[in-house]
DNA sequence: GTAGCGCGCGCC
DNA sequence: AAAGGGCGCGCGCTAC
C-alpha cells in the first residue's frame, strides 16, 4: 500500500491512502507523527509518499523510527522532468511540475529547468510556525518555515504523486523508471540514515596520523614544524627567500625565476621537471592539503561523540552520484581512513565493486567480449589475457581513456586497440559523445538523462555556424562541443554505475533488515542506548562504488554474504541474464585502513 | 568586509 | 607514466 504524507491545516500532518480515498484517513500533530508512522510501519509496511525525504525523514530517525520504502517527489521529479523517456508524455507542458516542489539537488542552474523564485511562488502552503520546538530530537531539527515543503497540503502532494505516476506509465520505459525512482528514493532514506548513524571515528588514531605526518599540533596561527622546515628548504633552493608557497601566483613567479618553466604549480606538471626544489615543494603541498582539509580543525568541527556525520545529498550530481555538503565525506584521504575503527565487539564489513564502470559499460553495450574479460576477479588482467594490450596498466589507462574520451598521450594511443577488441562498447560511448557534441541529451540504462548545455554553449555553436565566423570562433566551438561530448560519453557510464550502486545498496539495506529481524540482539549491543537499528548491522558509509556496514562481530559473516548477494542481484536487476559479473573486494575488519588489499 | 572565482588536490 | 569524466573544499586573490 501507499500512504501520502502532507499537511492539513496549520500544524497538522495528514495521511491519505489513495487506494481508498483522496480524503485523509488520519491527521496528527508533528509531535505525534513519528509514533503514527511507527505503528503503520509495523502493521502495513506502506510506501511513504512525501515531498522531500531530506526534510521529513530526519524527524522520524530522531525518534528512532525507520521506514522501509518511500517515494521522494523531489528526486523523482528531477528524473522524470528531464528524462528523454518521458519527453512525449510531458508533451507541451500539460504535465508541468507544480511550483511548490523544490528543484532537485543537482538541478540548480541547469538549462531548461524552471525553478521559480521564492517571491514568485503562488504556493498553497499553510503557515507551520507552531511546528517550532515540537520535536524531541537529539539534534535540533529545523522547524517548517512558511514555504517549507513540510507545509504543503496533502492534496497537493497527492496530485503531484499522480502526475509522476502518469508520466511513468506514459513513458517509453515504465519498468525502468519505476526501478530508478524506487532505488533513488531508497538512496534518500539511506542518506538520512547514514547521517543519523554516523561513521565510527577514532580521534586518537587520527591524531596519531597527524603527529606522524605533520608533527605536533601547532599553536594557533602557526604552521606545523614539518611544513616550516620544508618551506625554508624550498625557499632556499629556489633562491626566493620571501616566496609564499601558499600563493599560486607568487609561487609560479618564483619557480620561473628559478628556471623551472611551468604553466601551473600543479603536482603533475612539477614532476615533469628536474630541480632540487621540486621534491620538498611537492612534500610541502601534500602536507598543506592535509592540514587545511583533514587535520585538527576538521576533527574539532566534524567528530562528535566518536562519529563522523556528514550531510549526504542523494542525487546531488547530474549523473546521479551523491554529493555531500560539508565535511568532505566523499574525499577522505586514504591516510586518515585508519581512524575509521569499529566499536569494541563490532566489525566493519567493507566492500567495493571492482572496476565497476567498465563492467557497467560491457553490460550497457551487451559487449560479450568485454564481459568475458571481466569474468573472474580482475577485469584489466582479463584484457591483457585477451591479447588486447601487453600490461595491466595499459589496460587500465586504455579503459579509462575510452570512458573519459582521452585523445592524447598513452591513453589516446591505446584506445584504438580497445575499439578493435570491443567494438560494441566503444560504439556505445562514441555514440553518447556524438549526441553531446550536437547538444542533445543522453540517457542511462534506467532513464536518467543528462542536462542540456547552457545558453552560453549554444551561443558559441551558433556563432560558429554564421557566415562571418572566424576560424577562432570555429575552433572554440569545436573545442566546447568536444568538451560536452566527453561529459555525455562519461554520463551514460557513470550514471548507470550509480544506478547499479543504488540497487546494490537498497538491496543490502533490506537484507540487513532481515538479518536484524531474524537474529537476537547480540550481547555486545544489548545495552546500547539510542535507536534500535544501532544495536544491529547498519550501513555507515557509501562512496560511489563502496560501502561500509558496522555490525556486531558475530553477525559479520552473515552481513558479508548479504553484501555479496546484493551485488549479484543488482547486476540481475539492471542487466538481466546478460553475463556480466560484479565481483567485490570485500573484507571484515576492525579498521577501514585494513581493507585495502 | 565579503562575494565570487581560479587553482590545486582529495576521492571515485 | 598520462592530464580524458564527476564532485567539494580551502586557499589566495580581485573586485566591489
Amino acid at each position: 500500500m501507499r500512504i501520502v504524507v502532507g499537511a492539513m491545516g496549520p500544524g497538522r500532518v495528514a495521511l491519505v491512502d489513495p487506494s481508498v480515498s483522496s480524503d485523509p484517513f488520519d491527521s496528527v500533530t508533528m509531535r505525534e507523527f513519528p509514533g503514527l508512522v511507527q505503528a503503520l510501519e509495523s502493521s502495513r509496511r506502506p510506501r511513504w509518499i512525501w515531498a522531500d525525504t531530506r526534510r521529513w525523514y530526519p524527524r522520524l530517525l530522531a525518534e528512532g523510527v525507520r521506514v522501509d520504502r518511500c517515494h521522494d517527489l523531489v528526486l523523482a521529479a528531477a528524473i522524470l522532468d528531464q528524462s528523454t523517456t518521458t519527453a512525449a508524455a510531458r508533451g507541451d507542458g500539460v504535465r508541468a511540475r507544480p511550483d511548490w516542489l523544490p528543484a532537485g539537488p543537482a538541478e540548480a542552474g541547469q538549462a531548461g529547468v524552471v525553478v521559480p523564485a521564492a517571491s514568485a511562488v503562488h504556493s498553497p502552503l499553510f503557515e507551520f510556525d507552531d511546528f517550532d520546538g515540537e520535536t524531541n530530537a537529539s539534534e535540533p531539527v529545523e522547524p517548517a518555515g512558511p514555504r517549507d515543503v513540510l507545509a504543503v497540503p496533502v492534496d497537493a502532494v497527492l496530485a503531484e504523486h499522480a502526475r509522476q505516476l502518469a508520466l511513468v506509465a506514459a513513458s517509453e520505459r515504465p519498468g525502468a523508471l519505476r526501478l530508478l525512482i524506487a532505488a533513488e528514493s531508497a538512496g534518500a532514506l539511506i542518506g538520512a540514515e547514514l547521517h543519523a548513524a554516523g561513521l565510527p571515528w577514532h580521534r586518537g588514531v587520527h591524531e596519531a596520523v597527524l603527529a606522524t605526518e605533520l608533527g605536533p599540533k601547532p599553536a594557533p596561527g602557526r604552521k606545523p614544524a614539518r611544513m616550516e622546515e620544508l618551506a625554508t628548504e624550498v625557499r632556499a633552493l629556489l633562491g626566493a627567500p620571501a616566496v609564499n608557497l601558499d600563493s599560486q601566483v607568487d609561487l609560479l613567479k618564483a619557480l620561473r625565476r628559478a628556471g623551472i618553466q611551468v604553466e601551473s604549480t600543479s603536482r603533475w606538471e612539477l614532476r615533469e621537471h628536474e630541480h632540487p626544489a621540486i621534491e620538498p615543494l611537492v612534500a610541502y603541498k601534500k602536507l598543506a592539503r592535509l592540514l587545511s582539509a583533514n587535520a585538527w580543525s576538521w576533527l574539532d568541527e566534524w567528530i562528535v561523540d566518536g562519529r563522523f556525520r556528514p550531510d549526504y545529498v542523494p542525487g546531488g550530481t547530474a549523473t546521479g552520484r551523491w554529493a555531500t555538503a560539508g565535511g568532505g565525506a566523499l574525499q577522505l584521504p586514504k591516510n586518515v581512513r585508519s581512524a575509521v575503527v569499529a566499536d569494541p565487539g563490532w566489525s566493519l564489513v567493507v566492500a567495493d565493486a571492482a572496476q565497476l564502470e567498465p563492467r557497467v559499460l560491457a553490460g550497457l553495450a551487451h559487449d560479450q567480449a568485454m564481459a568475458e574479460a571481466g569474468r573472474g576477479r580482475d577485469f584489466y588482467s582479463g584484457i591483457v589475457g585477451a591479447g588486447v594490450v601487453e600490461t595491466r596498466d595499459q589496460a587500465k589507462v586504455a579503459i579509462l581513456g575510452a570512458m573519459y574520451g582521452a585523445t592524447t598521450g598513452e591513453s589516446g594511443r591505446l584506445v584504438p586497440r580497445l575499439a578493435r577488441a570491443y567494438p560494441r562498447a566503444m560504439a556505445l560511448v562514441d555514440r553518447a559523445a556524438a549526441e553531446g557534441e550536437r547538444g542533445a541529451s543522453v540517457t542511462t540504462l534506467l532513464g536518467r538523462s543528462s542536462p542540456l548545455p547552457g545558453v552560453d554553449w549554444r551561443a558559441t555553436q551558433s556563432l560558429a555556424s554564421q557566415p562571418e565566423a572566424t576560424s577562432a570562433d570555429e575552433r572554440r566551438a569545436r573545442s566546447r562541443a568536444r568538451d560536452w561530448g566527453r561529459f555525455t560519453r562519461n554520463f551514460v557510464v557513470q550514471g548507470t554505475a550509480a544506478e547499479w550502486a543504488l540497487c546494490w545498496m537498497a538491496g543490502l539495506r533490506s537484507k540487513l533488515g532481515a538479518i536484524a529481524g531474524a537474529s537476537p540482539v547480540p550481547a555486545v549491543a544489548a545495552h546500547r542506548s539510542g535507536p534500535a537499528f544501532e544495536r544491529m548491522p547498519h550501513l555507515v558509509y557509501y562512496l560511489h562504488d563502496e560501502i561500509i556496514v558496522h555490525t556486531p562481530s558475530e553477525l559479520a559473516d552473515q552481513v558479508a554474504v548479504a553484501v555479496a548477494d546484493a551485488a549479484t542481484e543488482a547486476g540481475r536487476l539492471l542487466f538481466g541474464e546478460f553475463p556480466v559479473e560484479f565481483p567485490l573486494d570485500l573484507a571484515v575488519v576492525e579498521s577501514y585502513a585494513s581493507a585495502d588489499a
